[in-house]
DNA sequence: ATTATAAGGACACACTTGTTCTATGTCAAA
DNA sequence: TTTGACATAGAACAAGTGTGTCCTTATAAT
């Protein structure tokens, strides 16, 4: 239906300037600004061509109000507003803290949120992420400090080479590490490479989700 | 310095009926529109008004053009809008990699980028944020990994306590270390605790920025 | 070649709209 | 009470601005 094709020189250059115009103000252009702009010496032809946009459905008018054109839909072959749209960034429920001496909480909102973008959660459904606020220097071994926002998965299975939030039943804590399942246990190894495995049973832990990324804000 | 406490009763209406209005029309109202939506007749003392709202920073105007009044920043108290300016992502450019023995590459794009929100960055200026993908485990002593992902703030001078990069004359290395300035000398911290800091005299080093987040992604 | 239609241009007109000036009211500090 | 800063109202003014008319030029169909 729409054919930016089918649009004059004159007109697409319209909208490409209404569009910059708008960005750059916050309102509209008047008939004689665009007239300058897009070498068009007569405000009739710059009505003429806008009664055309808004014929072809790329623009909207409000009658006898200065400044009254507004845009709807976008211009065909201008990536700028669609890059926006792909970027839209996504709200992480913070769910609460982790802290070495007690599960994950329950996956409830209590209002707090994180903005990201999509591209950090890679394959991962937004859906199922959330955030929490390391407390305390129990996870300095997974090289996470105090302060630390880590985004999890909600996961039933992991896959070996996988960082991973477990409880674990006999120490009674929550612990983030790599996770491998060997023959008969499972091998959980500390991301710094100085520091010991622990070997658990896999009917006496819990995975409690997957780490999709780790954010580690500083104070400016 | 934004306080909503300190408008008046007509200036809150104005910004309120400003939003719906832009909302709704997709460019602003003119100074009689808004008289007659918030009952005030007289043209001069919605001017008066909105260069109150002006000062207190919550509109621009421009001046001699009908309909220059745009909205900048939210309402407080009105969290419609707020989430929407909170989002808009922003594109940090990723300039290069960060290895102990070669000093940080200069600020260039060289099309890499990342997108991260407005909030990760603190109160530092967008154009002066800049990204380096950390390389090797020199940095791991500031709980840093190989292949974490670092944006940096080009600063020249940096407080106490700020995580900063450093490039050392006498190692030839760069290194990442909390700074604090002691009487006649400098002296880096390492983030863990257990390392010992580094004293360097302020002429044998160059701080090449100010660490404004870490982010550590996973693989999927 | 003739005609019809679209497109471009110049300009006057009327309405819109921001700005400014003066007068008046309010209220708290001196 | 007086003073002065602040807020309001109304009116008048000067640009700003959209719209209609008339005319010319280009393009395509007949």
């Amino acid at each position: 239906m729409k054919d930016f094709n089918k649009l004059s020189k004159r007109q697409r250059n319209i909208l490409i300037y209404m569009e910059g115009y708008v960005e750059k103000h916050g309102f509209p252009p008047t008939i004689r600004e665009i007239g300058t702009a897009t070498d068009i010496n007569s405000t009739s032809v710059v009505n003429y061509n806008l009664n055309k946009l808004v014929q072809a459905g790329y623009l909207e008018r409000s009658g006898r109000v200065s400044r009254g054109i507004r845009m709807v839909g976008e211009i065909p072959g201008d990536d700028k507003k669609k890059v926006k749209v792909a970027q839209a960034p996504v709200s992480i429920p913070l769910v609460g803290q982790i802290v070495a001496g007690e599960p994950v909480p329950p996956f409830e909102a209590n209002g707090d949120s994180i903005e990201v973008t999509p591209a950090m959660l890679g394959n991962a459904n937004v859906d199922d992420v959330f955030a929490l606020r390391v407390k305390g220097d129990s996870m300095i071994d997974a090289m996470i400090a105090d302060g630390d926002i880590v985004l999890l998965r909600r996961v039933s299975t992991a896959r070996n080479g996988d960082m991973v939030a477990v409880w674990l039943d006999e120490r009674g804590e929550t612990t983030l590490k790599r996770f491998y399942l060997e023959p008969d246990r499972i091998r959980l190894q500390p991301e710094n490479p100085t520091m010991q495995p622990i070997y658990v049973h896999p009917a006496h832990c819990q995975i409690q989700g997957k780490v999709v990324s780790v954010i580690r804000p500083f104070r400016q």
